[in-house]
DNA sequence: CGGGGTGTTGACGCATGTCAAGTATGGTGG
DNA sequence: CCACCATACTTGACATGCGTCAACACCCCG
């Protein structure tokens, strides 16, 4: 398991380092990137429909959630982050932002204005192809949940999002062997999954009387890893994860 | 209403120029991009899960969908697309590709190199920019659909996708005023809202009957955008059109 | 020790799925 | 020009997964 880095700017340079090798010159100017850093509570806005923000945030620690909201009340989550995720990247190119992102546990983040990262594009196009395909994943991200609401019943949603999430906070050395910590609640669950907190509730009970996880607090053991798998028909393939190649 | 494209190439100069005015530097070198056009019929794979292509198409003429296929063989409609769009631009920094993509109607397409792309993008950086804010609309579509299929009933998410679809025609040309030509049969509408075909019939059925839309053939009319803008809780912020400044 | 957020449970209803059988429709070959 | 077929669309009867409502239990934190 790796150590936790100690600034934001290597965390980017952790997350770009395991797309490609970075040069000397491109790793340089993102750790002369400045980064501002700032705290904040759970369930807190961060970014709103219609805002248009002039920075991005990377997530240095805990989670944040995607959401929209439609003219009845309800709330759709899109998107869950992790640290290490940029998840407003988008707003580089596309002025008015059309999603509400918020806290889900306490953060820290680190704010990187669009100016400073135009520069960055401008210069380093390799730069710019990773931070491009870092849109990219989350897009392929957006599909399978498409896929996953549009088309599976509530018990395979849900073992399949909890696929996700353990294998996203592997990559990112939050999760080891078979426990982890997913600080999500029910009802943001059910939010996720496009169900209720109540059914949410009792497909948990079901995934736990299977045996497919158990859990204590936020803390989530997937016993068997290759059943569960099934269950949420899990193919990490979209993830786009590459492949560590063991030294 | 604008007049038809000569050349796969003025198609993509003239996307791209909604966006922002390109120089004549810009333009000339879009001009010489070397684009392979290629017809084909109904229902036809284009590309494939786990392909790794070395070009992507545009579509010169026609519809595609994106589709993906659970386990127990369910199809998820993740996208249609329609001429100007290029569907798999992702693929020029996703290797392997986690989508299946297919003719919905006869197509001509356009294909051009990745490496052509890669070279226009590092010469360029403002089509790089350009080409990255199109993908970035595409992700702001999917996410539009997530909360369309998670949380709407079935008759809102029908009148959402038929007011999607009207102004993505618009905004090429291809609808004027009321009408305009959807080539898309029910079970493919189904497919994309994650309902059943035969469910798909009823909704249909019942937007007539509400006088929402009418239908001849696969030409649809709406006679009241309001009314079915309200049913299908459509605001089109989420697809990031420009607006055009009338001179 | 009190209170708000979270998790749990049961009874009941409904939107949507499923199954099965039709009826257009449009293209093709004789 | 008609017979035929495949594909698309319709319709009705019935089944069910999930939603809704309404309590209640838990538990951390102040």
């Amino acid at each position: 398991m790796m150590t936790a880095p100690h600034s934001p700017n290597d965390m980017m340079i952790r997350k770009l380092e395991s797309i490609f090798k970075l040069t000397s010159e491109e790793e340089q100017a993102l750790q002369e990137l400045s980064i501002q850093t700032r705290d904040i509570g759970t369930n807190q806005d961060i970014v709103r429909v219609g805002d248009q923000p002039s920075q991005c945030f990377l997530i240095v620690e805990g989670f944040t959630c995607v959401h929209k909201v439609s003219a009845e009340g309800k709330r759709q989550i899109i998107a869950i982050h992790v640290p290490g995720d940029v998840p407003d990247l988008q707003s580089l190119h596309l002025q008015v932002l059309d999603i509400n992102i918020s806290s889900i546990t306490p953060c820290k983040l680190g704010f990187i204005k669009h100016t400073d990262l135009y520069q960055l594009c401008e210069r380093y196009p390799r730069l710019a192809a990773a931070l491009w395909r870092e849109t990219l994943v989350h897009s392929s991200i957006f599909r399978e949940w498409l896929l996953n609401i549009g088309q599976r019943d509530a018990y395979s949603r849900v073992a399949h999002l909890i696929c996700e999430i353990m294998l996203r906070l592997k990559a990112v050395g939050l999760a080891d062997g078979q426990s982890f910590e997913m600080p999500v609640t029910q009802a943001e669950l059910a939010d996720a999954t496009g169900i209720t907190p109540v059914h949410a509730n009792r497909v948990l009970q079901a995934l736990r009387s299977d045996g497919l996880i158990s859990t204590h607090k936020h803390q989530v053991t997937l016993p068997d890893w290759e059943k569960i798998q099934q269950a949420g028909e899990f193919d990490p393939l979209y993830l786009h994860i590459k492949q560590e190649v063991p030294a």
